[in-house]
DNA sequence: GCGTTTCCGA
């Protein structure tokens, strides 16, 4: 803005002196193409303007550009400069900046360079215009570049080219430029401006180096409503959300107006913190400083409450009388889709007044999240039939609907598509093919896939190789790609839950061990994945002791946990232990599962609780509806053998649903020779003979 | 300011 305030008053002073005495003709011309100006024909006064071969004064030529930048036109505006450079022998420099800056924003970038080049003369403004135009436009490499060039052109910037070129420093991440830059500013004397100074902070923040940043905040003594966005903004991008959320209450305290994008943004850490406490007294601000109707506000309260689980709240705001735009619209369909809500999603989605490929995307993740792979594949051809918006997120989508069903090869004709459309260098959409190829069991594929990715793939890819060679069982293999991952990039806790599965399958308690040591000394997080898979590898490695360790400092707990601990203990001959857990659980308000049930029969038999068993038994469907399964049909029937309950094992086997298994008619058979029972062995070893007539059973 | 990837139990 100070810029154009500037520029505007140069024009003011320079206008008079430079208009050079104007024909008849001329003031005509004038005249007419200002009274089409008026009507808003732009295009046909440039082209009146056009044919005539008279110059008009240079007011009007800064008063077209102005209007070509502002209605993006790249023609008239080319005619304009046309005009201005044909009918006057020397344009002065300040309208040949006004053509450049128009160029550049219309985007036309060529032009705006070819004009900058052939300028006889230049002046500070030339080269901040055509600073601005590379910036403008996202040119940030081309900014750095010319700003280097003006440097050594001797040519020294004022305000603006720090404020233009601190922008694309901060986009090419160039952290020791920006250090030159800022060294510049305090050399020129700039350091008052509080636009350069919030500059800074950001370029430091892009470049993650938030101790400067803060520093340089810190120094900052007329903060503006800019600044406070910028380093809460930087915080949260530089992933410390609890500081950026520290800020923006500092913010209030020192009596500053947040932007409303200021609100979004910590509203932001609080989403990704799920820290509801400190979302909550952000609504109350909200509140209080008036901020009710403002959209973008009240769409991240939205997302906010969504993503700290409080859908309703979430409703509630929605519901609201007032502005609801698309955002809040997809934040909500995404809500209810997140937490299977998926036909209230649906409808959502179908009442919404408009729609963009992100609220497509966002039902469609409501359907692979919770796995309904049919319903998420006729969802996407509705969507291909609706719109033709297609992104990387919809193929990351579509790739998981693969895996999950699992279809090769539809996969395949997924990985053409992102082929033939250039999205392989995405790391999101590689990374889902990888993992299509993995979850399909098709290893060769993925490797191949996995190599072709090196140039571009992160620990995310290696992760997903990882767990695929764990779960086929090549343990080993998966070690081996450990060591090899290291040489690339640093493992995450998701790398040590699959590693840690790996020791517990190889009954590694050596490495097992070192790995959690490694993870206690790098300070890596200890969520309740990685606490299951440190439990299981101990309780699998006969440590029982440590397992229970780990269980107990668990913050909290989840059924595979739980299980884990209950079939360490059964292992480890402590079934009572085991079924003190199911206590627990019970109380904890975690729901069993089938393999619960399957470490509880199994403690039954290590305490030899034979009614207990069989209450265990029938809670399983009755209570849970979990629907038995060969494993526990296997264990009561070992109950009842292993403790001479003959009637109860008669009564039993006429219960079982299906027909038996050769184990475990073996085992019936087996039980009643012992026990000299010949009737339900007559009736095993018919079943055996029948199953498998070259065997003959004496009873 | 809205949507997407990788980890634990039988």
């Amino acid at each position: 803005m100070a810029g154009k305030n500037a520029a505007a008053s140069i024009l003011k002073t320079l206008l008079k002196p430079s208009s050079t005495p104007q024909s008849a003709a001329g003031k005509t011309l004038t005249q007419t193409v200002l009274s089409l100006l008026k009507a808003n024909r732009l295009q046909k006064a440039v082209s009146i303007l056009f044919a005539s071969p008279e110059s008009v004064p240079y007011s009007l030529y800064a008063h077209l550009f102005q209007l070509c930048s502002s209605s993006h036109a790249i023609v008239e505006a080319r005619k304009v400069e046309s005009h201005l450079v044909s009918f006057s022998p020397t344009p002065p420099i300040f309208l040949l900046n006004r053509a450049i800056e128009c160029y550049g924003k219309c985007g036309n970038l060529n032009d705006a360079r070819e004009l900058f080049d052939e300028m006889p003369e230049r002046d500070g403004g030339s080269w901040n215009a055509m600073l601005s135009a590379y910036t403008q436009n996202g040119f940030a490499g081309k900014a750095v570049e010319l700003f280097l060039e003006m440097n050594s052109a001797r040519v020294l910037g004022n305000e603006i080219t720090y404020a233009s070129v601190l922008g694309s420093s901060a986009g090419e991440l160039e952290l020791g430029l920006s250090r030159q830059i800022h060294g510049l500013i305090v050399k020129r004397g700039f350091c008052g401006n509080v636009i350069l100074e919030s500059s800074l902070v950001d370029v430091y923040g892009k470049c993650m180096v938030m101790s400067d940043a803060r520093r340089m905040f810190d120094e900052i003594e007329n903060k503006n409503a800019v600044s406070w966005n910028v380093i809460v903004r930087r915080y949260l991008e530089a992933g410390d959300e609890k500081e950026s959320i520290v800020m923006f209450f500092k913010m209030l305290r020192e009596d500053n107006c947040p932007l409303n994008f200021t609100f979004a943004n910590a509203l932001l850490a609080c989403s990704l913190l799920s820290s509801l406490k400190e979302g909550m007294q952000i609504h109350g601000v909200v509140i209080k400083m008036d901020f009710v109707g403002d959209e973008v506000v009240l769409g991240s309260l939205i997302d906010m409450y969504v993503k700290c689980g409080k859908l309703e709240d979430a409703c509630r705001i929605f519901y609201q009388p007032g502005k609801r735009d698309m955002i809040s619209w997809t934040s909500i369909v995404s809500g209810y889709a997140t937490n299977g809500r998926i036909r209230e999603a649906r409808e959502l989605f179908n009442d919404m007044p408009e729609r963009n490929v992100i609220s497509w995307n966002a039902m469609l993740a409501g359907y692979t999240h919770s796995l309904q792979w049919e319903e998420a594949l006729s969802f996407f051809n509705l969507m291909q039939e609706t719109t033709k918006d297609i992104d990387h997120v919809t193929l990351g989508l579509l790739l998981n609907v693969c895996a999950g069903l699992p279809d090769v090869e539809m996969g395949k004709q997924v990985h053409g598509f992102i082929y033939r459309h250039g999205y392989s260098i995405n790391v999101f959409v590689s990374n889902a093919l990888l993992d299509m190829y993995c979850k399909c069991g098709n290893l060769r594929c993925a490797r191949v896939w996995f190599y072709q990715m090196s140039g571009w793939r992160d620990k995310v890819s290696w992760n997903a190789l990882l767990t695929s060679y764990a779960r086929c069982g090549q343990s080993e293999q998966a070690m081996t790609f450990f060591s090899k991952m290291q040489w690339e990039t640093t493992p995450s806790k998701f790398t040590f839950g699959t590693l840690l599965a790996a020791c517990a399958n190889m009954f590694a308690l050596k490495q097992g061990k070192q790995i959690h040591c490694f993870m206690i000394r790098n300070g890596y997080e200890m969520d309740i994945v990685v606490r299951g898979a440190l439990v299981d590898m101990y309780t699998k490695c006969n440590c029982l002791d440590y397992a229970i360790r780990v269980f107990k400092e668990s913050s909290s707990w989840d059924v595979i946990l739980c299980n884990s601990i209950i079939f360490g203990c059964c292992c480890n001959g402590r079934g009572k232990d085991a079924l003190e857990l199911f206590s627990l659980m019970k109380k904890e308000g975690i729901k069993p599962d089938h393999i619960t049930f399957h470490g509880i029969l199994l403690a039954c038999i290590c305490e030899c609780h034979i009614k207990l068993g069989l209450q265990y038994f029938d809670l399983m469907s009755n209570e849970y509806g979990i629907i038995p399964q060969l494993e526990h049909y296997v264990c009561m029937i070992e109950l009842y053998c292993q403790n001479g309950c003959m009637e109860e094992l008669e009564n039993f086997v006429k219960r079982i649903p299906f027909d038996p298994t050769v184990s475990l008619l073996t085992k019936i058979f087996r039980f009643c020779r012992k026990q000299g029972h010949t009737k339900l062995g007559e009736w095993a070893a018919k079943k055996l003979s029948k199953l498998d007539p070259s065997v003959q059973f004496q009873v």
